[in-house]
DNA sequence: GGTAATGCCTTGCGGTGTAAGGTTGTCAAG
DNA sequence: CTTGACAACCTTACACCGCAAGGCATTACC
């Protein structure tokens, strides 16, 4: 009993990786973003300051927010083919910043990927020049997936509502705040698409990256 | 000379448009993204509170400066055959996010479109329709072309260096703090591409952006 | 037992967005 | 010419924020 290191009053309960989870599950909760350190150590039944003692300052603590994210996208095997690997890695992430909606937010203002953000490229990376790609290729479709993945994810975002159910309604309630006719064409969409039942935009994204993934193949032989 | 409105003391001297240019001004010099209400208003030679009489809240004015980047984008005039059309609306698109580099960051966290935004939607609908694109097929078409555009853009703006100078010092230093062989193929990517004089993330910008034109004309009659 | 390091806390500073209410110039109606 | 409504702006105040500086137990090592 006494002779266990029982949590007595300095021993660490502390770590990089608790404050980290704990910061994520606050951020999935309340949709404010980023918590803010205090409410971060309350939460950890800690003062704000020691905090510091792990973190030189809250901006590594967002990087490991972000690298912790990342690292919930699963890997493609090494020796699955390039394709469908890419469209599942693609998928896979494209569903992680979907859980964590900061995420994409975070993104932009860090510039230091973490160790499993550089994983990720690896193995990517591997996955493609073993399925045939050149170097300069390897880079030229990492480029495009990545990029599409993370665009279509912030344009998803970015509506106005969350589930497939709510397009109608805001769709509808869109269509009559519009002036008049002052854009034409978007109305015509709006009520030819999203107000039809069953248009959710995770089907906007496959479609897309199906696009792409043709593209890559077309091209996988001609890239220097 | 008297008889004009001279800005007396209670003249308005204010307007939602002065505060909003203001406020992009500040964001684009500072790097610290969106400006403080107390900040911008000293910029405009005013008191803090003031400002929430043209703007119900601070978000408000985070809409607003989104809304005025995207109408810096140019539009494809009407007459203009789809694709060089659609390509060079994802470039000027592309250019003005790289102008103002904190408008990426707003646009996730605000839900409401501005009326720019709006206008820059229905002309490109337009121009896909009137190009042989279906209803369906120019909102396939959209989401791929502008979540590209938003992703790549997210993607180099990450990048930890600026100018396509910067590329190989940085590069050359992330070699040598790489734990060894962690992360194998991207060593070898980054010693053979970023490495190279001349290499530029825009070029990747461009292939990419060929690669989904070229499938978008390939499927513009199949799809319903 | 002495010493150094570790892990956490206390205090306090300058900054943030904004709610509530006061002041002041302008203009239309009586 | 007065009066009142109103808009534009200011003052004050609050609860919160990230974080610099320093203190104080507890533990590990010699």
């Amino acid at each position: 009993m006494t002779t266990e290191p029982v949590d007595g009053p300095r021993r660490p309960n502390l770590s990089r990786e608790k404050v980290l989870r704990a910061a994520v599950a606050m951020a999935d909760e309340g949709g404010t973003g980023a918590p803010s350190v205090r409410a971060l150590a309350k939460r950890l039944g800690v003062e704000a300051m020691s905090l510091y003692h792990h973190f030189r300052n809250k901006d590594l603590i967002l990087d490991g927010m972000v690298d912790l994210v990342f690292a919930e996208v699963e890997d493609p095997g090494e020796g699955a083919a390039w394709r469908p690997a890419m469209r599942g890695r693609a998928a896979s992430m494209r569903a992680a910043l979907v859980r964590h909606p900061w995420a994409l937010g975070l993104m932009d203002s860090r510039t230091s990927p973490g160790p499993a953000t550089l994983r990720r490229h690896d193995a990517a990376i591997g996955c493609l020049r073993s399925g045939g790609f050149s170097v300069a290729g390897a880079a030229h479709a990492l480029s495009v997936l990545d990029g599409y993945t993370y665009g279509s994810t912030l344009q998803q975002l970015s509506l106005p509502f969350a589930g497939p159910d709510g397009a109608g309604e805001v769709a509808g309630a869109m269509l009559e705040e519009m002036p008049a006719d002052a854009y034409p064409h978007l109305a015509e969409m709006i009520g030819e698409l999203a107000l039809k039942p069953g248009y959710t935009y995770a089907d906007e994204f496959e479609t897309g990256l199906d696009l792409i993934l043709d593209g890559l193949e077309r091209r996988r032989g001609t890239w220097a």
